[in-house]
RNA sequence: GGGGCCGUAGUCGAGCCAGGUAAGAUGCCGGCUUGGGGUGCCGGUGAUCGCGGGUUCAAAUCCCGCCGGCCCCA
C-alpha cells in the first residue's frame, strides 16, 4: 500500500468528446501524428509501419506468438504468390475470393502461361503441401502459424488497419487432425487462446456463431470475436472456422489410421490482423491519443524536467539520477532533454500513449518527492523520492488493471437486450450492440439488415462455444420458438 | 454498379466560379525570451501549383485525357 501513504494531487477527467463524436478523424489523426502508421503512401488500401507503430505490433503479436508456441504450434512461412490451379481447387473458397483478389499475369515482357495470385489467405498454398506431408496417422495433427502480409483487392474503402488492400500483419493459423472431435476439441482450444489474448490486450469482445450466410469460404462454421468502437460501430477482430473434411477431400489429405483405414483430416484454421491494433488505439484512447497498456507500451514511463531559471543543473541531475534507478529496476524509461517547453513534452508523450509520467522541478527536489501523472486518468500522485521503484511498480499494475476494466465496463454498457422490433431499429440508432431472441430463419432478420450499415453479427456463445439461452422462448420476429440469443449491431 | 468532390511548400491550406507578380498557418534553421499543460518576439528557409496535351498575348485558374486520394447512394 505504498501509493496510499501518497497525498493526491489531483484527479483530472478524461477528455473523450472528439474521441467518440469524430472517432474516424481522430483515429486517422493518431496514426500518423503518433508515428505508427502511415497511410499516405501512393496506393489505395496500403500503408507503412513506422518505428512506434511496429513495436507496438511486435509486442502484441509477441503475445499471440508465445500463447501458440505454448499450445504446440509451429511457426512457418509460405510464398505470397499462389498458381492459380492451386488456387482453384476448392470451388467454395474460390467463389468466395474470386473477385477480391490480385493477379501476378506477367514476368517482365512475358505473358505468364501459368499465373498466380497473391494470397488473400493461406488455406490453398498450405493445405497443398500438407496432402505432401501427411501420410500416416503419426503425421498428425499438423499445427502451423505464420504471420505475413495478405492482399484483397478492396474495390469499396479502405481504410488503415481496418480493411486493407494489403494487410500487412495477417496472422493465421491452420491445423489438420485425425478425428472430428479432435478437430472440435481444437476449435475450442483457439477461441480459449483468442479470449485470453484479447483479454490481456483489455480488449473486451463478444463471441458469435457466424450467421450461415456470412461464413467464410469454404468453412462449416465460422466463429467471430467483435468489439465495439467508440462510434457504436462493431469491428470483427478474430475469427475461427471449422473446416471440417470441405478442404481435405479437394486437396485429398488422407491418412493411414491405426485401424489401417484410409481416411480424410479435420482441419480448422483462426487468424487476427492489424485490426488488434486498431481496437488497442480506439478502445484504450481520448482526445489526447493513445493510452496503452504498461504491459504493451514500448516507452513505460517519461520523465520530463522542469528547469526553472536557476535550477537547471539540479532538475537535470535528479531527472538522470531517477532515470537510471528506474532503468536498473527493469522499465522502459525515456528522459525527455529536448529543449521543448514541459507542455508540449505533455502533449507529445501522452499522444503516445507512455502510461506514466514523472515530473521533477525545484518543488519536488526541495520536498524530496517526485510527481506521478497517469496517462489513462491524468490522476497526479506525489511520491517519496526513495520509495519511487516500488510505488511505479505498483502503479504500473494498478493502472494495467484498471485501464483494462474500464475497457469491459464501458462495452458491457453497449450491449443492450432488445424486447420487440421496434426497439432493436431504437438501439442499434443510439450505437448499441443489441442483443435479442431469434429463431435462426434468415428471412425474419432480413429487414434489419437493410438498415445502413446493420450487420447481424450471429448466435452469441460461450467460450466453451455453448449457445447462450435467449431470455425469451420466442423469436421477437415471427412468435416461433427462439433458439438464439442473437447479437446485432452496425458494423465495419 | 450509379453520382459527386479534391490534388497548391515537409504538413494543413487560401486563391480557381469572374485567367494577369502564388496568401496564411504549421514545421524546419539561427537568436533572444519562457519553463508545473502546446511561451512570446525577431530574422531566415522552403512550391517546375499531380502528370500530359489544348485554348489564350498570358493558365494554379478554362477545356480534354491520364494518375492518385476522398465522400455519398444502391
Amino acid at each position: 500500500m505504498l501509493i496510499a501513504s501518497e497525498k493526491r494531487i489531483k484527479v483530472g477527467t478524461r477528455p473523450r468528446e472528439r474521441w467518440r463524436k469524430e472517432f474516424g478523424e481522430w483515429y486517422n489523426d493518431v496514426l500518423i501524428k503518433a508515428e505508427i502508421y502511415d497511410h499516405r503512401y501512393p496506393a489505395k488500401g496500403m500503408g507503412v509501419w513506422r518505428g512506434y507503430g511496429k513495436k507496438i505490433a511486435n509486442r502484441v503479436y509477441g503475445i499471440l506468438k508465445k500463447m501458440l508456441n505454448e499450445n504446440g504450434y509451429e511457426e512457418v512461412q509460405f510464398p505470397a504468390l499462389i498458381p492459380e490451379k492451386i488456387f482453384r481447387i476448392e470451388s467454395e473458397h474460390v467463389r468466395g475470393f474470386e473477385a477480391e483478389v490480385f493477379w501476378v499475369t506477367r514476368g517482365g515482357l512475358t505473358e505468364l502461361e501459368e499465373k498466380y495470385v497473391l494470397r488473400p489467405t493461406s488455406e490453398t498454398p498450405m493445405y497443398y503441401m500438407f496432402r505432401i506431408w501427411i501420410n500416416s496417422y503419426r503425421d498428425l495433427p499438423v499445427k502451423i502459424y505464420q504471420i505475413v502480409n495478405v492482399w484483397r483487392y478492396e474495390t469499396k474503402w479502405t481504410r488503415p488497419l481496418f480493411r486493407e488492400r494489403e494487410i500487412s500483419v495477417f496472422f493465421e493459423a491452420h491445423g489438420a487432425f485425425a478425428s472430428k472431435e479432435e478437430n472440435e476439441n481444437e476449435v475450442k482450444l483457439a477461441t480459449k487462446i483468442y479470449a485470453t489474448f484479447f483479454r490481456k490486450l483489455g480488449i473486451p469482445f463478444i463471441i458469435t456463431e457466424r450467421p450461415e450466410w456470412d461464413k467464410f469460404p469454404g468453412a462449416e462454421k465460422t466463429y467471430a470475436f467483435d468489439t465495439l468502437m467508440p462510434n457504436g460501430r462493431a469491428l470483427q477482430i478474430g475469427t475461427v472456422h471449422n473446416l471440417g473434411q470441405r478442404f481435405a477431400k479437394a486437396f485429398g489429405i488422407k491418412f493411414q489410421d491405426k485401424d489401417l483405414k484410409i481416411k480424410y483430416v479435420w482441419q480448422n484454421c483462426f487468424g487476427v490482423s492489424g485490426r488488434v491494433v486498431t481496437s488497442i488505439i480506439a478502445i484504450h484512447g481520448d482526445d489526447h491519443g493513445l493510452a496503452l497498456l504498461p504491459s504493451i507500451a514500448p516507452i513505460q514511463i517519461v520523465i520530463v524536467p522542469i528547469p526553472y531559471k536557476g535550477f537547471e543543473q539540479a532538475v537535470i541531475q535528479k531527472c538522470r539520477e531517477v532515470y537510471e534507478r528506474l532503468k536498473n529496476a527493469g522499465f522502459s524509461v525515456v528522459l525527455d532533454e529536448s529543449d521543448e517547453t514541459p507542455g508540449e513534452k505533455f502533449y507529445k508523450w501522452e499522444l503516445r500513449g507512455v502510461p506514466l509520467r514523472i515530473e521533477i522541478g525545484p518543488t519536488d527536489i526541495k520536498e524530496k518527492e517526485i510527481t506521478i501523472t497517469r496517462r489513462d486518468t491524468f490522476e497526479r500522485i506525489r511520491v517519496n523520492e526513495e520509495k519511487i521503484v516500488d510505488a511505479i511498480r505498483e502503479l504500473m499494475n494498478k493502472v494495467e488493471e484498471e485501464m483494462k476494466k474500464a475497457a469491459w465496463d464501458w462495452f458491457n454498457s453497449k450491449l443492450e437486450i432488445a424486447n420487440s422490433k421496434e426497439e432493436v431499429g431504437k438501439l442499434l440508432e443510439e450505437g448499441y450492440i443489441v442483443l435479442t431472441s431469434w429463431c435462426g430463419d434468415e428471412k425474419c432478420v432480413e429487414d434489419i439488415t437493410e438498415l445502413p450499415g446493420v450487420k447481424i453479427l450471429g448466435a452469441l456463445v460461450d467460450e466453451n462455444l455453448e449457445y447462450i439461452k435467449p431470455k425469451h422462448g420466442k423469436c421477437i420476429f415471427c412468435e416461433r420458438k427462439a433458439k438464439y440469443l442473437v447479437a446485432i449491431a452496425k458494423s465495419y
